[in-house]
RNA sequence: GGUCUAUUAGUCAAGGGGUCAAGACGCUGCCCUCUCAAGGCAGAAACACGGGUUCAAAUCCCGUAUAGACUACCA
């Protein structure tokens, strides 16, 4: 009996070999310039922020090269899977312009080194696994979780590190007939990495985005096949799909950092060259004191729907991002204004090397930046197609006069530093209501200095019959003459020279106009206003007081 | 418990033996100004702690503290 008789036993239909899989996935034909990425998420049936800042990596790095980026669904875990998580993968990824060169959705598969599904692989990683039985690197283990997990309690009691290793390793030793008759016998069991590692030994590791490190070798005959469905665990799977889909740099979360020496053994195994590594900090969360994982349960803002019910534009995310990925994409952004985000070159070095706090404030600066050098035609159609979404309110006001809705969002729009109000499209209606009628019922007006009606009747007579709004300057001295002709200082400096020569100044006055108007003491350009509104809509609004 | 990593303003961060310790967001003030937003200018605000090495330490070394990740038939 020879290790040979026992993987043909495990995996009797398994006729291909390794090399049979090397010539079906050749070598990429790219220059060594060129780096092959990947994302590779498990749908859960939920789009984490983790998970588009890990996708966004990954894409700059074979972008910033001219190589590929590709998209894996490791769905081994069945427990988890949830319906739909693919779509819903696929569809965010769309919508910020991450697209994968190759990927599989729904039963279409693009790129030469598919399938791309993981639990489409399962003959391929059989064929991996038998191999490693066959030259001795893998075998059955019997133990059940019971038995595991009185292990680990025991381990845990005694202060010894948990884990499948040294002693512990029950089934490392049992012989091969031993193992055979198990399995003949039809004992559950999994497929365990036989391990060479000593945990004394410090191996040197060099990490893109976190230099070089010193780890302690692996030991620990991880589980490489489960029970279950006899699909691979994630360990495995990294070995074998990395390898085989020519994947160059490996960008993954640093919660991955402590399983290398694990990967790089397997690789070993299998006389492979490991790829290159960049783990990423984690996004984190301050929680009162306590900084942590950002999390989808306590954080709303964990989810991509988040952003999508604000109504951010994705560029406004896409670009918060970048600042964590590489804190000098501000710097570079700012000095190249007309650039994509697409252009900036990514670095693994320039990473944090902790865990970055996503900002909800610098997301907001950044998207009122974005908004504010958009078109209003632009602002109009993402800001609608938002509302048909998520505001009913809005939608109706929209489409009861879209060119009205327009003139709104191009008041201090086009020049050459436009206004920076809006943040998201949720903020549009709170912005703009006053300037439609049917919203428009005060409870009360803000008025400013000026707060007796008796005064505030004649200054608004008065405007009206000097009614003008042909030109702006032309209408402002039309402001100011009615300032001087009612005892206001019609020029600050004056005002500011003597305050007690005049009742107050032109600024009190067109607050009057503002207020009466909208009654709102804060507004974009009265002048832009008041022409919107016409002379009918101005004399209705001022009847009011 | 063990392994690994980290710690510069409220936040993101530059700097890797000699700097008045960058910059950005936020905050405060001033200017501009019909209000606000924007813009311009200015300001407050930081090297976790303790030892060592050195003429010189935020920077190198050693401890301590704190935080995080991992320690699954989850990824």
């Amino acid at each position: 009996m020879n290790n040979k008789e026992l993987a043909n036993l495990i995996f009797p239909d398994i006729d291909k070999t390794i090399e049979d899989y090397k010539k079906i996935y050749p070598k990429r034909n790219l220059d060594k310039k060129q780096k092959v990425t990947r994302f590779a998420p498990s749908p859960t049936g939920y789009m984490h922020i983790g998970g588009v800042y890990q996708a966004l990596t990954n894409y700059m790095f074979a972008k910033n090269s001219n190589g590929i980026f590709y998209l894996r669904n490791e769905d081994t875990d069945s427990a988890r899977e949830v319906e739909n998580a693919t779509k819903l993968i696929m569809e965010t990824l769309k919508e910020y312009n991450i697209t994968p060169d190759e990927y599989e959705y729904q039963g279409e598969i693009v790129g030469n080194y598919g399938p791309y599904v993981q639990s489409e692989r399962k003959e391929i990683y059989h064929t991996f696994i038998k191999h490693l039985i066959e030259i001795g690197r893998a075998y059955p283990c019997f133990c059940g979780k019971d038995q595991l997990d009185e292990m680990r309690t025991r381990q845990e009691e005694r202060k010894k590190r948990t884990g499948y290793y040294g002693a512990y390793a029950k089934c490392k030793k049992l012989g091969i007939d031993e193992q055979i008759e198990k399995v003949r016998n039809k004992e559950p069991y999994v497929i365990r990495f036989r391990s060479k590692g000593n945990f004394e030994n410090k191996i040197p590791f060099e990490d893109l985005a976190k230099g070089k490190l010193s780890l302690s070798e692996n030991d620990i005959d991880d589980v490489i096949m489960k029970s279950d469905n006899m699909l691979p665990t994630y360990h495995f799977a990294h070995i074998v799909d990395d390898y085989l889909m020519g994947t160059t740099h490996v960008i993954r979360g640093e919660e991955w950092l402590p399983s290398v020496t694990k990967h790089i053994e397997m690789f070993e195994a299998f006389g492979f060259e490991p790829p290159q590594y960049i783990h990423t900090p984690l996004l984190i969360k301050k929680d009162g004191d306590n900084i942590r994982k950002i999390s989808k349960r306590k954080d709303p803002e964990a989810s991509m729907t988040y952003y999508d019910e604000k109504g951010y534009p994705k560029l406004a995310v896409i670009e918060s991002l970048m600042t964590i990925i590489n804190s000098n994409y501000e710097e570079w952004h700012t000095k190249n204004p007309d650039k994509k985000y697409t252009d900036f070159i990514y670095s693994p070095d320039k990473m944090s090397s902790s865990g970055a706090l996503y900002d909800l404030m610098k997301l907001d600066d950044i998207s009122k930046n974005i908004i504010s050098k958009m078109t209003k035609e632009e602002v109009y159609e993402e800001s609608y197609a938002w509302a048909c979404k998520y505001s009913d309110s809005l939608k109706k006001l929209i489409e009861k006069d879209v060119d009205y809705y327009k003139a709104i969002l191009n008041i201090e729009r086009e020049q050459k530093n436009p206004r920076k109000d809006i943040a998201k499209y949720s903020d549009i209606e709170s912005l703009i209501w006053y300037m439609y009628d049917e919203l428009f019922h005060p409870e009360n007006y803000e008025w400013g200095k000026i707060t007796d009606l008796d005064e505030i009747r004649t200054i608004l007579n008065t405007y009206m019959e000097k009614y003008y709004t042909e030109d702006k300057e032309e209408w402002f001295h039309q402001v100011q003459l009615l300032a001087d002709e009612l005892g206001y200082a019609s020029n600050m400096k004056d005002f500011k020279k003597n305050p007690e020569m005049y009742k107050g100044n032109v600024a009190d006055v067109a607050t009057v106009i503002r207020v009466a108007l909208t009654s709102k003491c804060q507004t974009p350009d009265l002048y832009e206003i008041l022409k919107l509104f016409g002379e009918d809509r101005i004399k209705e609004r001022f009847a009011k007081i």
